[in-house]
DNA sequence: ATCGTTGCGGTTTTT
DNA sequence: CCGCAACGAT
């Protein structure tokens, strides 16, 4: 233990053998706080906590891997597999599977994911007969979401007025009805959401004492990680079990904090004093990552944010190079920039694929740099995006197993019960859906029952409905003795699904057949690997539990040289040598939809900050002029992040043909000749646009203002607002537009900031506008 | 009941 | 541009 403990420095010491009492970490990035929670649990187990009695709450199942692998190294790897780390959901999940029949969940109950939810939300919304334009799936599955997260059960909607305002002010006076139904039919099918995962963990601790004091005495020593990404929910997990013996570590960076859009809540880490009696807190403000120009920039970047506990990052670290700005004309061209320069830097300096990483904001920016990887044969992986679970082809096959497990698991059902197609249609199911709900069953209950009730369903479809039954129970009799994987692979099988997937052998279709075969591999994997484990609770409802939860990160295998690919999110906690940030455009990074308020803008600073202080080396940012965003090609404007950073530490770098290239005539070539978009006159120092000036794309003024979590935090900020608008606007206004040019205002609809006009331009159409964006002139 | 067409709207970010 | 929901045709 010595050995380990005198590879710390002395602000890394002191947290590391600090055994009891509550305590906070502020780590700056690349500060070693990784180290500092594996050694100061082996540390603990040194000094004799017993292993069983730690809990350690981690961002990702990967992070918790690594870590206990590492514990293991230290102390022994026997008793480091006693320790419990991993997720919240996944460790809360596991509570949920032995606790949650206090609840009146059943222990195999199933995880819906945001899919299944939000087609559970859709069929709610139908069957209740609501527009299904003012009631958007996405808008009420994150408004759910978000009462969720603040442990905003449907009994305390209905008592807190201001909510049901909020909602009935945004023209959706049936949320509350619609909250309550869709809590009611994930409790009958024995479903839980993510969200669920918490707020259940948070009701079973709230609501048998003795459950809490079983846990309590249990996890006597609690460590949590990013604590600046903790929800509401979370946050109190953590409080109630740690409250007994107040043996809690939290570890995190309030300048990391990038997950307020699910809920996440800065104020946690930012008032964890307040929590406890007698809190040690402790700073790791030496950065072991990156270069002093990286740190400093990054430094220089963060400094801008109001919000923020102040602490100074620095490295002892070589100067290194500095950060290299390039722009290109389009989406396409930086991507061959990237894509050749990484290629030109691992030929001259002998590195790795596995060096360089490519992070952008959204997920759709991956597809350019993908064609230009593939062009030069460099091998990359992309993480997260559409992940392997949740493709079509592969949910449909764990759908089956789902339903094997839960038949009660309503989506499940309604996902395979006619695919492949068997004849039971549309009218089929609503007719089963409406009996279920009266009868108080599940669907499943009714299929076994088909013959025994009258629900309007001719003979011959219920012969097929028998069928399926059937078909279902035989699945679950072989479960009994088969294994996941024979079981799979029957289910595969016999349903027809092979068969269904490759009937026109297409490649799309061969694709989808190699995907199914890798996910029976997988769970071959898993059934191997679940022999060596004494005491395997059942391995195909673990499987699944696995697959819910795991993310993209969670499944690298990591054994594979190449270039990464992944938003900035994902990012999160990884470091690569070599790294570019791309797509640094205002409207896009910043994102359009963050920059109404203040703390949305410095939330996007942050993640910038993040994405800066992943490189080790040299990092590389990159912006285009224009990009396809739907298929068509917009202008951009640079990103005020690049010039947020201290130019000290830049280096303007653009490639020898494009500095041949008239900037009038580059404009020119792209449409859109506005005397202010003719920017770069100088080629190596770009001049930035004023924000003043700033148009927003129209694709963006037409969106639907912000939901509703936001809206108050909008009126708190609204001196921040972009630009002014004319309130007093009314409908028959000639006006201008800077893009459109002359129109007239044909409705107006919605008030303050958020109002929107419908303007019929002379040239270009009728467009929906919205004031606070449109710098539009009156002129008759 | 099933299949194809069309039209619309959506993109932040994830467990 | 893509995926999906709604509609219409067989």
């Amino acid at each position: 233990m010595e050995k380990y403990l005198s590879q710390l420095n002395e602000a890394q010491y002191a947290p590391t053998v600090q055994v009891n009492g509550p305590m906070i970490v502020i780590a700056g990035a690349g500060s070693g706080k990784t180290r500092v929670l594996t050694y100061r649990i082996a540390y603990l187990m040194h000094k004799g906590v017993d292993s069983f009695n730690i809990l350690a709450l981690t961002f990702t199942n990967k992070a918790a891997r690594e870590m206990k692998e590492r514990i293991g190294q230290i102390v022994g790897e026997s008793e480091a597999k006693n320790l419990w780390m991993g997720t919240f959901h996944s460790v809360f999940a596991r509570i949920l599977r032995v606790e949650g029949h206090h609840l009146g969940f059943p222990s195999n109950f199933t995880i819906y994911d945001t899919q299944d939810s939000q087609k559970l939300l859709g069929s709610i919304i139908k069957e209740m007969g609501l527009d299904k334009d003012i009631y958007k799936t996405k808008q009420c599955y994150s408004r759910i979401s978000s009462y969720k997260n603040n442990l905003i059960t449907v009994k305390a909607y209905f008592k807190n007025p201001e909510l049901m305002e909020a909602d009935a002010m945004a023209r959706r006076p049936k949320m509350g009805e619609i909250y309550q139904e869709y809590v009611d039919r994930c409790f009958k099918a024995g479903a839980m959401d993510f969200d669920d995962l918490l707020l259940r963990t948070n009701e079973l601790l709230t609501r048998f004492p003795q459950v809490l004091a079983k846990y309590q005495d249990k996890f006597r020593y609690i460590l949590v990680d990013e604590y600046q990404d903790t929800n509401h929910s979370q946050y109190l997990i953590v409080r109630a079990l740690a409250d007994k013996f107040q043996n809690i570590c939290v570890v995190g960076d309030d300048a990391q904090s990038i997950y307020a859009f699910r809920g996440a809540n800065i104020s946690n880490i930012l008032n964890f004093q307040k929590d406890y009696d007698d809190v040690k807190e402790y700073r790791l403000e030496q950065n072991y990552r990156s270069t002093k120009n990286i740190v400093n920039a990054a430094n220089s970047v963060i400094e801008k944010n109001k919000t923020k506990l102040e602490k100074i990052v620095w490295t002892a670290n070589d100067e290194g190079g500095k950060i290299k700005v390039h722009r290109s004309l389009t989406d396409g061209d930086e991507g061959r920039f990237v894509a050749s320069t990484i290629w030109d830097t691992k030929m001259n300096e002998q590195l790795k694929n596995s060096e360089f990483a490519i992070l952008y904001r959204t997920n759709s920016q991956s597809r350019a740099m993908e064609d230009a990887l593939r062009k030069r044969d460099i091998p990359y992986r992309i993480y997260g995006g559409l992940s392997f679970y949740q493709r079509k082809e592969i949910k449909d096959v764990l759908s089956y197993l789902r339903l094997i497990i839960n038949p009660k698991d309503e989506e499940a059902l309604k996902r395979v019960i006619n695919y492949p197609a068997r004849g039971i249609g549309q009218t089929t199911v609503d007719r089963l859906t409406v009996a279920a709900n009266g009868y108080k069953r599940s669907i499943f209950e009714v299929i076994q029952n088909i013959d025994k009730v009258d629900i309007g369903i001719n003979s011959g479809a219920k012969n097929k409905l028998r069928d399926f039954g059937l078909l279902i129970e035989s699945f679950q009799v072989m479960n009994e003795t088969a294994n996941a994987f024979e079981l799979a692979e029957h289910v595969v099988k016999v349903t027809g699904l092979v068969k269904e997937i490759n009937k026109d052998g297409t490649p799309e279709g061969v694709a989808k057949l190699e995907n199914v075969e890798e996910l029976l591999n997988g769970i071959k994997d898993f059934v191997e690997g679940q022999e060596e484990v004494v005491d395997s609770r059942g391995s195909l409802p673990e499987f699944l539990e696995d697959v819910a939860l795991a993310t993209d990160l969670d499944n690298d295998k990591g054994d594979d040289d190449r270039v990464a690919l992944m938003t900035i999110h994902l990012s999160k906690g990884l470091e690569f040598n070599h790294l570019f940030i791309v797509g640094l455009e205002e409207d896009l990074f910043p994102s359009a939809m963050s920059m109404n308020t203040r703390s949305e803008l410095e939330e996007e600073r942050r993640l910038f900050y993040v994405a800066l202080t992943r490189a080790e080396k040299q990092a590389y940012l990159t912006y285009a002029l224009s990009r396809y965003r739907w298929g068509k090609l917009v202008d951009s404007e640079p990103s005020r992040f690049i010039e947020e950073i201290d130019d000290q530490y830049l280096e303007y770098i653009t490639p020898k043909e494009e500095m041949r290239i008239n900037p009038m005539l580059s404009a020119d070539i792209f449409g859109d000749v506005e005397p202010n978009k003719i920017r770069f006159k100088k080629a190596v120092t770009p001049q930035f646009k004023k924000k003043t000036e700033r148009s927003v794309p129209e694709k963006y003024q037409a969106a639907t203002p912000k939901n509703l979590k936001k809206v108050s935090a909008a009126k708190q900020d609204a001196s921040t607002a972009d630009g002014l608008f004319d309130t007093n606007l009314v409908v028959g206004n000639i006006v201008t537009h800077l893009r459109f040019g002359k129109g007239q205002v044909l409705s107006l609809e919605g008030k303050g900031t958020d109002t929107k006009a419908e303007i019929k331009f002379d040239v270009g159409g009728t467009k929906k506008l919205l004031l606070r964006f449109a710098k539009l002139n009156v002129i008759g």
